[in-house]
DNA sequence: TGTACATCAGTGAACGCGCGTTCACTGATGTAC
DNA sequence: TGTACATCAGTGAACGCGCGTTCACTGATGTAC
């Protein structure tokens, strides 16, 4: 990441700008490399052309930086899944499809952020119950839309929280081993997400 | 991770011992830390009690230390699946299952490990051919267990490849979501194996 | 309208740290004679 | 049986690097008078 050539001072009472374009870098970074680690106070910088003591100004450290990425990523993918989710016809079976291909297309749109939400703080004593509240956001969408197939009789479904663990779990698994090994003779995406939804939701067929 | 107290030198002939310690170290903080980075020439001799340069004679550098390591976890894992796999009766389909579970309790068993298995060299234009290969290799064991099923008039796969990514999606997500988000109200894991594995394979049901 | 000054938006040098790696070395031990 | 010596299994000091963070600072700009 080169330094930029030179950037112009912000306007008095404008400092915050800096703000923002500091938490693109850090996405931008994230998400070329994959990788927490690399997104430090010094790489930042440069790609800001900044000195890196400036980024003192408006954050504490170099994790507040990492933190406020992530919860802004969670936050759009939230957005995404739910609006997707309740656009157009009231076919609940759609819906749950929608919801779930809107999730997969997110992760692999943006893979190299997607495997920070859901890889960082591994170890069990670290995952703080923050860190947990943000993931578990989507997943009770996606427990609402398999109870309401089972609503409007779509689905077999006797145990709507367990059954969305399962396809929480399959969508998971094919977007990050998608990422991670992509020369791998992968099924056409869309097909695989609408096969597995359907089989792990308990979807009558006719 | 602490120097141990005093090491005795090996005796004449005997210096390949320091390689094993070197290799179980790594496993160890690995293992521990569930970051690839965390295992660096100054920690891994602290680990071993021995000056950082005395590595040098058994690894060109550190890579080649954890890239021994990773490759000896994949033998383990292909080696305990395919021995599970192949043990007992005929039954095609309790075949299936028993590798299943093998596969995701050697995983739990060992979370930091696993996790670097499946989650190194992420981005595209990094992973190697040899890489895939590694991680492929069980996979096919997945896709000949299905079609054993089929073969046996079991399952209604069409295409037992297909269906084996499904569950090879399934089992890397359930894996990989219990182990970063611990404290989630995961549902029991054999039963979750059994009844995700059953729907995914197309088993017959009476 | 001019000017002193407070404030804002940053900078540059420096610190101590852990890292990978190089280098010249040391001291025990087995072996050739 | 004794002893010189080659070899083995390491060691300790040092290098340059990028890092997070602290510190005293600078220079433009808006504002009070």
């Amino acid at each position: 990441v080169e330094k930029s050539a030179s950037r112009p001072r912000n306007r008095r009472g404008e400092g915050a700008r800096l703000r923002e374009e500091i938490l693109a870098a850090a996405t931008r970074i994230l998400e070329e490399t994959g990788s927490e680690e690399a997104v430090t106070l010094r790489s930042v910088a440069r790609d800001v052309g900044i000195a890196a003591p400036s980024i003192y100004a408006h954050f504490p450290d170099r994790e507040a930086i990492v933190n406020t990425v992530v919860d802004a990523a969670f936050e759009r993918l939230r957005e995404v899944v739910s609006t997707v989710r309740a656009e157009r016809g009231a076919d609940p079976v759609a819906a749950l499809l929608r919801g779930c291909r809107a999730y997969m297309h997110f992760a692999l749109d943006r893979p190299g952020q997607y495997r920070i939400l859901f890889g960082r703080t591994a170890l069990p004593d670290v995952a703080t119950d923050a860190a947990v509240q943000r993931r578990i956001g989507v997943f009770y969408a996606l427990v609402d839309s398999v109870a309401d197939c089972v609503k409007a009789g779509r689905s077999d479904s006797t145990d709507p929280f367990t059954d969305a663990t399962a396809i929480w779990s399959g969508m998971h698994g094919a977007v990050v081993l998608r990422i991670v090994t992509p020369r791998f003779p992968w099924p056409p995406l869309d097909e695989s997400i609408d096969s597995m939804v359907y089989r792990l939701a308990r979807i009558r067929t006719p």
